[in-house]
DNA sequence: TCAAAAGTGTTCGTGTTACACCCATGG
DNA sequence: CCATGGGTGTAACACGAACACTTTTGA
């Protein structure tokens, strides 16, 4: 036996979509600074060790409450297991570990308070990554951008009420491609994703119209387009 | 503590289309019969316990191996992870177990022997299955009914050679309703997921224009129509 | 010549993009 | 009244569903 157990964590790849202090907005993940060795420096995704009485979504919601506020996270995913035994070294942990990696998203205005070893940092800017977090997070943000496209998730980075601009803002960074708000606004609407709350924002310092509101139709995931092809028949075009 | 460990399991759900006696493709699962409480006489997934020392997909291969030739599964893939602390007693197993899960794809016309426990059965007609398998083969069939239409796993569950008709018997049984082959054949074709060969069938028993015969452009996993909407700029449509 | 199965052509609806144009506000 | 940003209208297009029609075989 080439070591006496197996233990498991969970980490999560919570995703935030922040204004820089340059002004525009870039989806940024969550991560602390590893202060011991191995990989003293490196930056890791949230999580820990799962207990041995308590189910996976348990664990990361219980870990994840020491980074930020669990109200803001208006999302939360499995995503892949990481199993290869050399994934971390065993000899520092005791155990091979397995990983179960979730997606966590939340929330545009929200700024939890941070602990100090942690904080955001835009994903097309990362620092270096411990162990095997890199390809977490670059399949995280993958499965992101493919169910911004066929579900609702845009609630969980979305403010409550905002303006058409300020989403495309959001899914704009989220997709990592400008996406044209006229368009965004009648596939959002014709799905019944979003609705106009009937207020509309002040119009801001250079003039313009004023921006209708709008918010999430609803604030559960569920998926809004399920086939892409071979729909049953008699299920629409 | 309530108990001492956990450990670690993986489970398969592996489909087949298969003919029944009555002729009609069926979608199948390949299950066997627990001889031994908890759950004596319930059917459950192949699988068992992760070794210390290899990753999942080494261990469902080796697991499997023992059900069915390795050969034949065209297509393994992570599903979920059951984290449920009473998801099968503990008292019985000595730990808490956790389980990940795979769905695993079989060609057609092939009919692996099997150990004298295990079966296949068709999905719409399950027999009372252990634990909380029932979920899993559930979740894997959505899942596999979503994919057929965005990917090209087809080519993981078709002949390596078939006529159009055969094909559109692998899809219907797969997804559970009837599908067009006319336009089936259509998407495939320009989705350039399957070529013909330019050899045709023999046509069958009582006559019939003699069918051309395709074959899958690629045996890797391969997702066709990534956008089911908001599209990056310039790209089609 | 007829039935059976395969394959082709065509129409229609619809979802999505792209882009031009109109509207409302602040200075 | 003009710049700025928001919103609406519309055209083009690609995709897929449905279905009629033609082709090729066996009896």
């Amino acid at each position: 036996m080439p070591h006496a157990s197996t233990s498991h964590e969970v980490l999560a790849v919570v995703f935030q979509v922040r204004q820089l202090d340059t002004g525009n907005p870039q989806l940024s993940a969550l991560l602390w600074e590893r202060a011991m060795e191995p990989q003293r420096g490196a930056w890791a995704l949230p999580g820990g060790q799962l207990r041995d009485d308590e189910d996976m979504f348990t664990s990361v919601r219980r870990q994840l409450a020491e980074k930020v506020d669990l109200q803001e996270i208006a999302h939360l995913e499995q995503l892949a297991v990481f199993s290869d035994p050399g994934r971390v070294p065993h000899a520092v942990f005791g155990s091979r570990v397995i990983a179960s990696t979730f997606l966590g998203l939340v929330p545009s205005p929200a700024t939890p308070e941070l602990p100090s070893d942690t904080r955001w940092h835009p994903v097309d800017a990362l620092p270096p990554l411990a162990f095997d977090h890199q390809t977490m997070i670059t399949n995280a943000h993958t499965r992101l951008v493919a169910k911004l496209s066929y579900t609702n998730v845009g609630f969980a980075l979305a403010p409550r009420q905002f303006a058409l601009s300020t989403l495309r803002d959001v899914y704009g960074a989220a997709l990592g491609y400008q996406v044209d708000a006229t368009n965004l606004q009648r596939v959002l609407v014709r799905r019944g994703v979003i609705t106009p709350t009937g207020t509309t924002a002040k119009s801001g310092r250079s003039g313009g119209r004023p921006a209708a509101l709008y918010r999430f139709t609803e604030s559960r995931y569920r998926v809004t387009d399920e086939f892409a092809a071979l729909r049953p028949p008699g299920v629409g075009a």
